[in-house]
DNA sequence: ACATAATATATGTATATACATATATTTGTA
DNA sequence: TACAAATATATGTATATACATATATTATGT
């Protein structure tokens, strides 16, 4: 017989650490501690298809440009990460036959990149496994996690 | 003359995304948005004394046992990144003189863990700097703050 | 038109990271 | 006691990342 209890579990306790020197600095913690928490969740599921979250966030960027095509500049701006190398994560999706470039005819420096059909059917494989995982480990009534998003944005100011 | 006009910018618009398939997955996406950019800030502070954000945090791990020491395995029960590699972070901690390994007495697969008083030093000067750019960062009130991380306390069930 | 600045992307390089595996030590057990 | 399992840490290796710089193209000012 199995029993689960699931309680709150204070970030203090989580990571084990006595007390922060003030809540910024703890929500700062909690963030990163908490988002980290439910990307590894994700990745598992990305793993199998031998994809990085970033690779996988690119392809969603794709999608949602299709059936036109987004240029490295614009994936960059949309990302997660701002920091990271678009130019070559595009690199490892068109190896993997996800995404395709071709020159810009209106301007040269610029790439277009469009995901292939290969790419639209693997996240559509993916979109449900993902989507199912990130609710189970998120423990929150919906009206929470719109105060959650909610609050979020405001942070951002 | 310069006017600032704060306004909550919804993810959707930062990240110039239409819409989210589900309030998680959105929340999923705003969480690690919100934790990079936060971190991005943090992270300018502390290039200017070559430290990265994980060597900073395994050293205010390191600070919370001073002056007992810690063991490799207890950071990396602390640490946020549970995947990443703590052997070699403390590597670069000692090379920089601000930890220091000894081997454990009692047991001697333990390695044991101290910051140095150059590490305490180098904490202290970062402290203040840091807790006032997160403050400056975070768009809320204390009241919200303690609102999100009782909620991501609870979001992780 | 021409030089210069700005823009879009790619690439070189050092470092960081994830993952698998190796090594050393301790614990449990027959 | 001897031997397998568990534990703590370190290390090899492939890949990812950050940052600086290079290259190509387009926009701008005179």
């Amino acid at each position: 017989m199995y029993i689960h209890i699931f309680v709150t579990m204070r970030i203090e306790d989580e990571i084990k650490q006595e007390k922060f020197s003030s809540e910024y600095t703890k929500l700062l913690i909690n963030l990163v501690y908490t988002g980290n928490r439910i990307s590894f969740k994700t990745n598992e599921i990305l793993k199998e298809k031998n994809l990085t979250l970033q690779q996988y966030n690119v392809l969603r960027i794709l999608r949602g440009q299709h059936p036109d095509p987004a240029t490295v500049n614009m994936i960059i701006d949309r990302m997660l990460d701002k920091m990271s190398n678009a130019s070559r994560i595009v690199d490892k999706l068109e190896i993997k036959k996800l995404a395709q470039r071709t020159m810009n005819k209106e301007d040269k420096r610029c790439a277009d990149v469009l995901i292939t059909s290969k790419g639209l059917a693997l996240l559509n494989e993916l979109d449900e496994k993902v989507k199912v995982s990130e609710k189970s480990v998120i423990h929150l009534t919906i009206k929470e996690v719109k105060t959650l998003n909610d609050l979020l944005d405001k942070l951002r100011g």
